[in-house]
DNA sequence: GTCTATAAGAAGATAGAC
DNA sequence: GTCTATCTTCTTATAGAC
């Protein structure tokens, strides 16, 4: 009676090894597509070819090419969740924006897909129109938090709450931009443009009391 | 033997009033399509809808998409052009960029193109690259020479050309980045949160000797 | 100058074999 | 879990009638 338990697997295969890497795969493909190409410009067929499987494969794992978009799409947020710094407040998370700015110039096909969608959805049917909106105003709310409270530990100038959403929303403007303006011309100093920029900022809002901290050696 | 010639046109009827007519209409609304779907995402089937026209009349007006494009491409960089003030050097010209920003607002379509085109065309391959290149180039480099113009004049401190470049660089940058904020969210306030930014920027060139004067009543 | 008709291909998605 | 094969729809582009 008991022999027939051993036909089955005595552990849980569970979402098996090789699904879960060819996932990851197909994910990681997709978000290069998707950001050169943008969401309806890259198909399902480059995907699968740069993977080594057919269309079909794709849609088995992700039911649709919208099911896709909503994998990168989770991906990417949790990964950028990932890097976001936990134990920092006020000003100094400001200062970890030349970071996130570094990371980005060598992992270009990020910020590359934040734009490409981000411009493509500003059309109100795009199906990555509401996690865009959404991840936006969590960018914001963020900022927000942590330029207040820089400001009622009276590390800044006073200013008022909306002036106060005003900087924070022309700070992450002037990061986006930036890149955008390299992504179009690769040449564009980057970082030495956006921390240059950061540290005139963080002095006026310090009155002069801070600026940017030259970035640890490399060595 | 002369009788032959009545057969003939008169007066050369040149490129047809109609023609020209829906030659307009075809571009104006390809670039409604282009900007809210990207070039990848419209289809000329979309564009003919629009107009009323089927597509193979695109077709004939503009031999091929790419062709369509193109055009699209120089008449909006013609009528920013005809925007862009002729007779206004220094600083004056960055007041003026407030303008543009409300015209912006006013007119959607525009910035989404440019946002739109700009990000898709991040990718080598995409045929609206190099004029977008060039675009952004020529933007640059008529806000650096105002600058360092109005530096020369001793209208503001004093700052190298590296430092003029950021400086320029930073404001379109903030420019761009706000009005892909406003396109993703369009309840931001475009015109106040740049209106402010721009205000402070100038100040600090000038060493508070000059701040954004108040709009003109639109009575 | 615009139409219909159609070519030639690529798109997303599904069915069923293995 | 991935394949082949196929369906339907949509794409750009062309040919020729009106």
């Amino acid at each position: 009676m008991t022999d027939t338990s051993t036909t089955e697997p005595k552990v849980i295969r569970g979402p098996y090894q090789n699904g879960i890497k060819r996932r990851r795969e197909i994910i990681e493909s997709a978000s290069r597509i998707f950001a050169s190409y943008g969401y309806a410009g890259g198909s399902l067929r480059q995907i699968a070819e740069e993977v080594g499987v057919t269309p079909a494969a794709l849609t088995r794992h992700f039911e649709s090419k919208e099911g896709l978009l909503s994998a990168v799409l989770e991906n990417w947020d949790a990964e950028a969740e990932d890097r976001n710094p936990r134990d920092v407040r006020g000003l100094d998370y400001f200062v970890l924006l030349r970071d996130a700015i570094i990371y980005n110039q060598a992992n270009r096909g990020l910020i590359e897909l934040f734009l490409t969608l981000s411009a493509e959805s500003s059309n109100p049917s795009h199906p990555a129109r509401e996690f865009i909106q959404e991840r936006y105003q969590r960018v914001v709310h963020t900022g927000f938090e942590h330029l207040s409270e820089a400001r009622d530990a009276g590390e800044t100038i006073w200013m008022d709450d909306d002036k106060v959403l005003t900087e924070v929303r022309a700070v992450y403007a002037m990061m986006d931009g930036l890149q955008l303006q390299w992504l179009i011309d690769p040449t564009v100093d980057l970082v030495g443009t956006f921390s240059e920029s950061l540290s005139v900022i963080l002095q006026r809002w310090t009155g002069g009391a801070r600026a940017l901290p030259p970035l640890a050696a490399s060595a």
